[in-house]
DNA sequence: TTACTTAATCGAATCGTTTCGATACACATC
DNA sequence: GATGTGTATCGAAACGATTCGATTAAGTAA
């Protein structure tokens, strides 16, 4: 069943019968009628590679996100999905393995599939500023604030403010009396990562109150409960008198929570804790975990409307900055 | 840059460079150097829109998941995906939208994009035998056992026994002198759920036993900790003298330990938990919860395995039903 | 009547591949 | 020299859509 076969049946030309289906150009009324008769009869859906071949330009978005099971992504994977199709744009997920360059797999993406536009969520980025313009499609980076050494008119981006939030739960923990203060995040070679962002709040925080920044109270550990509970362990048995520890997301935070309990030790009664990102799992922990929440699927929202009005001819890129919120649950405590 | 451009640069003809790229039919050693030298030069990437337009049959994989923000289907995306880029194919995850007919997506995308073959992850199928034929493409069903009134040689299928796995966790709470077990999972309208199949199970331990049937102590409730608690609210508000609750899913169980804890009861001393899936989140809850562990990542390796067969022109479709495993965490105690 | 406008429709050309039948050449065989 | 057999290569014809210039019919103005 292709177009050819729909013009024939219903008798009417080829174009006739483009033209209903993508409302362009007059038809008469009659005839529309006639055609999409035919076409539901048939069940016919035209073959979008033919489609995409001719427009030189298909209408498929891809969401490319690194960290497809962290569940605080698949809250804001739904909402990018809906947000697409409800504009009638197909959508493709793209997970980016560890390791992989997203640029890179982008950029192949793009040429092999003229892609419309593209939504970056997770991932780190210290590419240069030619390879993002090299892409050539509209794109938003999620949940990173800004590139090293990119002028911020080549790119768009929906974020919080990785260091400033960082900062605020710092300051949150020192304000309760802590001192003591271990981090935990993810640390890969490269240099923008929300991890390293993170860790500039922290520093600052601990600097603007005269608290010696010790390195060993920094724990490289992956977004799972087993790293963050693992690296709380190895932190633990440092013996550095800590009581308070901050993790760059609530999945590390909850493999922490755990490595605290299960030492006999009680939360917030002997250390308090802190995570990041917001998600369910943390506030229906036992006891509920405080955190720096962020609006993920607001951010999301705002991604695709960026996006969209890229590819409707918008020439000048946006950065939003969400505000993040700090939310109390009763996890940390005061100390002397 | 398309293939003319790269024959005519490299001094060779157009399907001289199709030979090439698709290690086809034969092509002289030298001829073969200075092509690929072009290719590489140029960065040129074929335009699958093109190539998939000609062959009237892409490569590419669909993977249809619904519940993209399950942590437990967060793991078997990532292997699947893993998986199917090793073979050198393009995959798309589609997530599907609650409410929304699986199948009839399915349909749609082969007949878009030409589909080679489809996952179904999650979902609810009480299609007809017919639809499944129409399909026309392999597809492999995970995380559901059998279909009514649908031929087994119709379509392939990976799965746990979905019966067996909650039978034997309501066998294992009985055995532990239980007789006031609750049991909370989503049941849709649709028959052919995991819900419905779980229930069945657990009405079986509980006829065994010799211990009635109360609808009351079952709660239809979302896949999500806040669901669980909600819905573990509401059951323990029945005063029905519960001392164990059962759930679907660790997401459902680890909100229902949150209602138990946060109501000054203990686990297990006063309610014992048993959730189902296996994700880390519940293991790293505290305490522990017990679980019905499914081996997700194994079973979407099988599943692209059986895939991959069917399109390699196996035409037995294959089921394969992996065991569940009861893990004993310690959130479950006997009682007199 | 003629000229001009407008509305509705048509089909050829095109997008960038793959593939198949044809071709060209070298070398062996008779 | 005629014929046959590989080997390496070529280009035209699809695949199924969109789009643009051409065409037809009907209506309107002069």
């Amino acid at each position: 069943m292709n177009i050819k076969d729909i013009a024939k049946i219903s008798g009417v030309g080829i174009s006739t019968v483009s033209r209903v289906l993508n409302n362009s150009g007059v038809v008469s009324d009659t005839t529309r009628a006639k055609v999409l008769a035919v076409v539901k009869q048939y069940n016919y859906v035209p073959n979008s590679n033919a489609r995409n071949l001719k427009k030189t330009q298909s209408n498929m978005i891809a969401l490319m996100v690194k960290g497809i099971s962290n569940p605080f992504f698949g809250n804001m994977m739904k909402e990018v999905e809906r947000q697409v199709h409800l504009r009638g744009y197909p959508l493709m997920i793209q997970h980016v393995e560890d390791g992989v360059d997203e640029i890179a797999a982008a950029m192949q993406l793009i040429k092999e599939k003229n892609l419309c536009g593209i939504i970056f969520m997770g991932g780190t980025y210290d590419h240069s500023e030619e390879e993002f313009r090299q892409l050539g499609v509209p794109f938003v980076l999620t949940t990173i604030t800004t590139l090293k050494d990119v002028d911020p008119s080549v790119y768009s981006s929906v974020s919080i403010d990785d260091v400033q939030s960082a900062y605020r739960a710092t300051n949150y923990l020192i304000s309760l009396g802590h001192r003591n203060i271990c981090f935990l995040a993810r640390f890969p070679f490269k240099e923008n990562t929300i991890g390293s962002r993170r860790l500039l709040g922290y520093k600052k925080a601990l600097e603007e109150h005269g608290i010696e920044y010790d390195p060993a109270l920094v724990e490289d550990c992956e977004y799972a409960p087993s790293s963050g509970f693992a690296a709380a362990k190895r932190l633990m048995n440092k013996n550095l008198g800590i009581t308070a520890m901050f993790s760059a997301s609530d999945a590390i935070a909850i493999g922490t929570a755990k490595a605290v309990l299960s030492s006999g030790l009680s939360i917030p009664g002997d250390i308090s804790i802190v995570g990041f990102d917001g998600i369910e799992m943390a506030e229906y922990y036992h006891p509920s975990l405080d955190t720096i929440s962020q609006p993920g699927v607001e951010m999301a929202h705002v991604s695709i409307e960026i996006l969209f009005d890229l590819i409707g001819g918008e020439t000048a890129n946006r950065h939003v900055v969400f505000e993040s919120m700090l939310v109390k649950r009763g996890s940390s405590r005061k100390i002397n």
